[in-house]
DNA sequence: ATTACGAATTAGAATAATTCCAAATTTCGA
DNA sequence: TCGAAATTTGGAATTATTCTAATTCGTAAT
C-alpha cells in the first residue's frame, strides 16, 4: 500500500479515495488522521473525542465502525492488553507493545534483527501462525 | 509453594487450608480443583457451572472473587485473548497461548530451551519486565 | 441535473463480561 | 463462646462494544 505509515502530518483530505480496497469516507480519513497524527495507541473513546474536534457531528458508533473497517483493511493495528479498551496503533510493522506501569504509556518495541517465531517458541511440526500479539508491563528503560 | 501444578486429581477437601497465604476456603478450592481437573482453559462462567456440580449454591460472583483471589495470589494465571472473556490456567511456568482456529482449542506452548526475553526484543536499558503475555492464532500442528 | 441504489452514518437500544454493593454468613482469634 | 474480620451471595451497576433501524451520502446511469 501506499505507506501511511510515516505519514505524520497527512491531512485527512489528503488521504487517496481509497487504500487497501477501503473507499475513504470524510469520517474514515478523520478517525485515521487521529491514529496517524498522535502515535499514542488511543482508545475508541480517545479517538472519538479528538475527532470531534474537526468534526463535532461525528459519532461514537461510527468511530466504532471506522476502526473495525481500518483494522480489516490492514490499514491500523488494534491493540489489546488484559481487558482493557481496545487500543490502535499505525505502526504495521512487526512489533509488541510495552506498557509502562509509571506512565501508563505504550511503547512500541521491535524484535531484535533476524529473530524469527520459530527460532524462539517450540511449535509443532505444520503450525501456521496468523496472528501474535506480545505484550509486557513493566518499568520502561530510561527514557 | 506446594506445586499444584501436577495435582490433577486432587480433590478440593485435599487442599491444604492456606495456599501462597491465601486462606483456602470450600469456593476457592472448588474453583481451584475445576481449573486443576479440566486443564483447558476455562472462562469465568464455564468455572460457574462446572464448580455448581459439585456445589450448587455457589455464586458468579464467587467464582470472581475466587479466581481473581487464586490470580493475586499467583496460584493460577489469567489468560487475555484478544477481547474474550479471560480464561484461567493453571500452568504456572512461563509459557504462551495457541488459540488453534479451526478447533478453538487452546494450547500452551513453550519457549525453546534457553531463549530469554532480553535476547530476543530491543529493551531500552534499565527496563523491567514484570508481566509479559504472548498470544498465537493460527493452525495448530497436526496432533 | 435527477434518480436510484448500495454503502455509510447516526442515535439509541441491547448485550455481555465484569465489578460493585450491602446484607447475610462463616471463620478465626481472643 | 463472642466479636471482628473476611467471605459469600444476589442483584444492581458499569463499561466497552455491538446491534438495529432510520436517515443520509456517494456514485453511476439515465
Amino acid at each position: 500500500m501506499i505507506s501511511l505509515a510515516n505519514k505524520k502530518d497527512l491531512k485527512p483530505e489528503d488521504f487517496p479515495s481509497e487504500v487497501e480496497g477501503l473507499r475513504m469516507t470524510k469520517q474514515r480519513r478523520e478517525v485515521l488522521a487521529v491514529i496517524l497524527r498522535d502515535r499514542d495507541h488511543p482508545t475508541a473513546n480517545d479517538v472519538f473525542f479528538r475527532a470531534q474536534d474537526r468534526m463535532p457531528t461525528i459519532s461514537l458508533a461510527t468511530v466504532y465502525n471506522c476502526l473495525e473497517a481500518l483494522v480489516s483493511h490492514n490499514i491500523v493495528k488494534q491493540v489489546n492488553l488484559d481487558r482493557e479498551s481496545s487500543r490502535y496503533c499505525p505502526n504495521l510493522s512487526d512489533h509488541c507493545h510495552f506498557q509502562d506501569e509509571k506512565s501508563g504509556k505504550i511503547h512500541d518495541v521491535v524484535f531484535k534483527e533476524g529473530v524469527k517465531l520459530e527460532d524462539i517458541l517450540e511449535l509443532p511440526k505444520g503450525t501456521e501462525v496468523s496472528h501474535l500479539e506480545i505484550s509486557l508491563k513493566g518499568i520502561f528503560g530510561n527514557k
